[in-house]
DNA sequence: CGGTATTAAGTCGTGCACAACTTATTAGGA
DNA sequence: TCCTAATAAGTTGTGCACGACTTAATACCG
């Protein structure tokens, strides 16, 4: 009796994507959301030294790629709401990292431009995604495949 | 010159885990960060119908599973902090889908317990995984694949 | 037993994240 | 042209998420 007996079909509790489980350790959902806040945890003490949150330290990704984008291309960009980067872009203009102006060709928009400090912040920046990468402990193809169905399921969820 | 020319080496955009790159797309975190926000906004015109929010619902799976565990287990369970718990504990409360006693044998404790209404709210629930799992759209493979992964990256990122 | 350390839960302040709404500006059609 | 649509950004209200701290109760050690 070393299979514990009865039970052993039942025992069967992998996490079939489509079955209606409602154990949280088969949800891939949550799977997602508690690694999301892991990662987000880990990069939390090297942003503290650049005295950057996570949403803040995207926003100067993104800006360190093209600058003088408008508010609207970067929460394309991000994926987020301008309700989310208004106060966000306004405490990154009192931290002295970006100027906001209003474009001349269209006074709805408004222009995201680098100060010097901020274009200079990407320097001190360089040395975190190799911590972080470091980290994560992945292989390059783990990590490869992990960002391929991330984004799979980021395109099927978001559509429809 | 078929090749654009000068660069065709420089070209690879490829995101390897552990480069230094500051591009937003080659980052694992990233994609970790817009599929969380994208399945957790998936999740909320059918858990608006129950009531919840996503980071309630998680909590009911927990009870549902079993019933009766302090603050502490919960957040255990959810990787989640007592600064967060509490305040959300108490809104599930007020909405009368639980109970907070104190223990009898240690009044630092506070048990958990469903009321019938937070009790007979799963069976309301049971469709909700369907419904994600077919909006998810992965392969039972790829979402075993993704679970597993992610727990990696969550352990790895976690320890040390 | 007494006193210190540990633990459990909660409060407070800051910063996202998003829905619903507002304001201002531009675009496009009758 | 006017005038209605659409668009861009921002405001407001609610609910996480977490660090730092507080309060209360238990554990443990001399």
């Amino acid at each position: 009796m070393t299979g514990t007996g009865t039970g052993s079909r039942t025992d069967v509790r992998a996490a079939a994507p489509g079955d209606g489980s409602l154990l949280l350790d088969d949800q891939l959902c949550f799977a997602l959301y508690a690694a999301s806040r892991a990662v987000t945890a880990r990069y939390r003490p090297l942003l503290d030294e650049l005295g950057l949150t996570y949403p803040q330290y995207l926003v100067l990704l993104v800006l360190w790629e093209r600058d003088s984008i408008s508010v609207r291309e970067l929460g394309a960009a991000l994926h987020l709401e301008s309700s989310t980067l208004s106060p966000l872009l306004k405490r990154l203009e009192a931290n002295g990292l970006l100027r906001r102006e209003r474009r001349a060709d269209d006074e709805r928009s408004v222009a995201l431009r680098l100060t010097r400090d901020g274009a200079r912040l990407r320097e001190r920046a360089g040395t975190v995604p190799l911590a972080i990468g470091d980290a994560m402990g992945l292989t390059p193809e783990q990590d490869a495949l992990a960002k391929q169905l991330l984004r799979l399921l980021t395109a099927n969820v978001t559509e429809g």
